[in-house]
DNA sequence: ATTTATATGATTGACTTAGATCATATAAAT
DNA sequence: ATTTATATGATCTAAGTCAATCATATAAAT
């Protein structure tokens, strides 16, 4: 029988990350694990692979290792399917020739899947962030570039002085930031080193897009990142309802609404 | 027929480099690539399984070396031992509070892991190479930094003019470089912007420390890299007589020999 | 509330793989 | 040189896997 979607996107999730520390597991053990018979472990696993998480193999399946770096983060977080749409509309922006900046951070990851599965011809993308450089390393037409830094082992991000100067040397068509949250004095992050380093991208930015799900609505956290006036444009799930609750207020071409 | 237990060796030592370089592979292109049949490509995973060397799947088999790309890339390659020698006495060359320099290439991988086993107490580490970074990333009391560049997917290494350019903000104590062939003239390699950046870092050094196992020995190709003039320091398992023989002469301060 | 769409498990037949057995050629032992 | 041991490929049967089809229960859409 038909069954609600979240409950088979949640099973298709938890079967990934199972073959993600499994490396591989024969059908037979996932309609076990999971519970299920195998005709529904077979399209589970199909669909899986046509995301690119998983190889099937005859008799079982392969996690694909690869991406386990990005892919694997994903699921542990909240919101992906707003994140999902965010990096969709996001690829959007982007046209044939276009220098731009994506930011660290699970958002841009998104932005970052999007873009490998509809490339866009003769781009050039700058990073600070590893994991996302490597998953568009392999994408055909692209030129991937990273900000030369200090290493930051638990994010994967390179950043400090060296890299602030680094990014001088950059001009960008269109930059993406991710933050922490969102109020109605303006954007904020945590990390001092991190909004320096976001200040010093925003210096070299024709065009400021911030991608932020619903969830980050209201928090306001130490730093602040940007005042309304000068982000360009807000990616956002939330309604704007929601917005203006929170008294931000913004121009009708300052705004993509995905709520819908 | 029976055949010389050599051989039976031989294509069980490839075939279990096939399986590491394939992750999988399905029993049917194990006798394709390995052009033996059916019944003794089983036979020879079998005898893999019983090593642990390999898993069997129904229809085929999966590499059972978990490996980091470091542990991957040492089994794959020739005079790992001597690579490893090398890569101990370079790190024995660093001192605290250095900033040093570590090229991209196997050689230089070594001397991550021989790092990362002995570790030195606040030094900056300076590279190109990504996979090399993420290894010493994790050891305490070390400063990782990436230079910034053109990502080149196939190699993991940043390069182009962006990287060249980043370079100068740098002074090295120490520049551990690799090459793919030493003769009469020099250091050589083949890929100009290699060697283009290569000069770039030789540009901000103190002092240049070549590293090349033996096997680079007498090997000349496209590029130049540097003549032995400005060479301080070959470390190298070749024996000296075999420098000369090839017309390599050092003084004894410029190198050390590691033939031993 | 009713209709539509679809996710599921069961079944079936074609195909693939596994493992055992056997004849044979040839390496290794004597 | 002769004998022994064994690595190989062919063949055959049992078991496993796959893709397609179908009835059905239930989520979504209206």
């Amino acid at each position: 029988m038909k069954v609600a979607l979240h409950l088979v996107e949640a099973r298709r999730t938890r079967l990934a990350s199972l073959l993600a520390t499994h490396r591989y597991l024969p059908l037979r053990q996932v309609c076990q694990r999971l519970k299920i018979s195998e005709a529904t472990a077979r399209r589970d696993l199909k669909a899986l692979v046509q995301t690119r998480k998983v190889t099937r193999t005859y008799g079982g399946a392969l996690s694909d290792y690869n991406n386990t770096f990005a892919s694997f983060a994903d699921r542990q977080q909240k919101a992906p399917r707003a994140k999902t749409r965010i990096g969709r509309t996001a690829v959007s922006l982007l046209r044939s020739g276009m220098t731009c900046y994506l930011d660290a951070g699970t958002t841009m990851l998104h932005c970052a899947e999007a873009l490998r599965q509809a490339p866009v011809e003769n781009l050039t993308v700058v990073t600070n962030n590893l994991p996302l450089a490597e998953t568009l390393a392999e994408v055909p037409g692209l030129q991937v570039h990273l900000i030369g830094g200090l290493l930051l082992k638990r994010q994967s991000v390179l950043l400090g002085d060296k890299a602030c100067g680094s990014v001088k040397a950059w001009k960008f068509d269109l930059v993406f930031l991710g933050a922490e949250g969102m109020s109605e004095r303006g954007v904020f992050n945590s990390q001092a080193d991190v909004v320096s380093f976001q200040r010093a991208v925003v210096g070299q930015a024709q065009r400021v897009v911030l991608c932020l799900d619903a969830s980050k609505l209201g928090h306001e956290t130490t730093e602040l990142l940007l005042p309304w006036s000068k982000v360009d444009l807000l990616l956002t799930d939330a309604p704007s309802k929601a917005l203006l609750k929170n008294k931000i207020a913004l121009s009708s071409n300052q705004l993509i609404d995905l709520s819908t």
